[in-house]
DNA sequence: AAGTCGATGAATATCACTTTCATGATGGCG
DNA sequence: CGCCATCATGAAAGTGATATTCATCGACTT
């Protein structure tokens, strides 16, 4: 899978006639074995450790590139920083984000989608895209 | 209605050993007569037409101000500005954003309301607030 | 191997707030 | 009514995150 998002990257790179870059090599790898949620800066930092001459200008332009080429999305939580998350095929999920740690889980319902649709219809809205995030306590957090 | 509100807001003020000043009164006044979803530089902009003196501070602290007095609520559309919505007693609701005009429209859903709980007590989530957007084309940008 | 054009990193610019500071008002008190 | 301790205001400066510029570097075609 792993293998597959590199394709899919490699792909768009000579499709738009870009470059294979050691950066953009070493970016994409670190950021498909990271959390699901990061932010430019955290992974800016996280390179860093190994890479010290990445730039964060670099991160932030490859980043972007990430998500034209569908492999990220760009989302934001409330906290100032924009996040990337990792987007699977045709895959959408919403979010429970935990207002004391930050931490940040997935989920999926099928019939909330429906309920979507059938206001926006009653609206006469076309829906391209939704957001839906539940903030509150993980359940860490609630002892 | 609008002037239970002013006397929310003087009850706020009054409270807090604050002051009552003709720009806050301007402000609010402003503020109940506009749009639902508006950001500090549209107020500002709105009010600079008839009184180019206020600056922008004074509108941005005000606006703080009337959230703090729970007047309004700050939301973030994704479009970079924050935007100060008017709050009804106890009322919630979701939003439909037009991406094309940038129009909002509001809504609620009992059902779905019920159903992000559901979602949120299976793992153990104790949820506090949530945020609904359907983004997409409004009835009128669709033609 | 050489040239062309995209990529990189450091520095700088932007943007939308947010705070500072000198000056102006407000309202409790005598 | 006038004082004056405080709070409020507006202009300007400060912030933090993102976005762009520019000189230089490095891929990839020929």
């Amino acid at each position: 899978m792993k293998r597959a998002k590199k394709k899919i990257f490699a792909d768009f790179i000579a499709q738009r006639g870009l470059k294979t870059t050691k950066q953009r090599d070493i970016i994409l790898d670190s950021f498909l074995s990271s959390d699901r949620h990061l932010s430019i800066e955290e992974l800016y930092l996280k390179l860093r450790a190994k890479h010290p001459n990445i730039g964060y200008a670099t991160v932030y332009r490859t980043l972007k590139l990430f998500a034209e080429a569908g492999l990220a999305r760009e989302m934001q939580f409330g906290d100032g920083q924009t996040r990337y998350e990792h987007v699977g095929e045709g895959e959408h999920h919403d979010h429970l984000v935990c207002t004391r740690c930050g931490h940040i889980e997935e989920f999926e319902n099928e019939t909330i989608e429906k309920l979507q649709d059938e206001v926006a219809n009653s609206r006469g809205f076309l829906v391209e895209r939704h957001r839906l995030e539940l903030y509150g306590l993980c359940s860490g957090c609630r002892k």
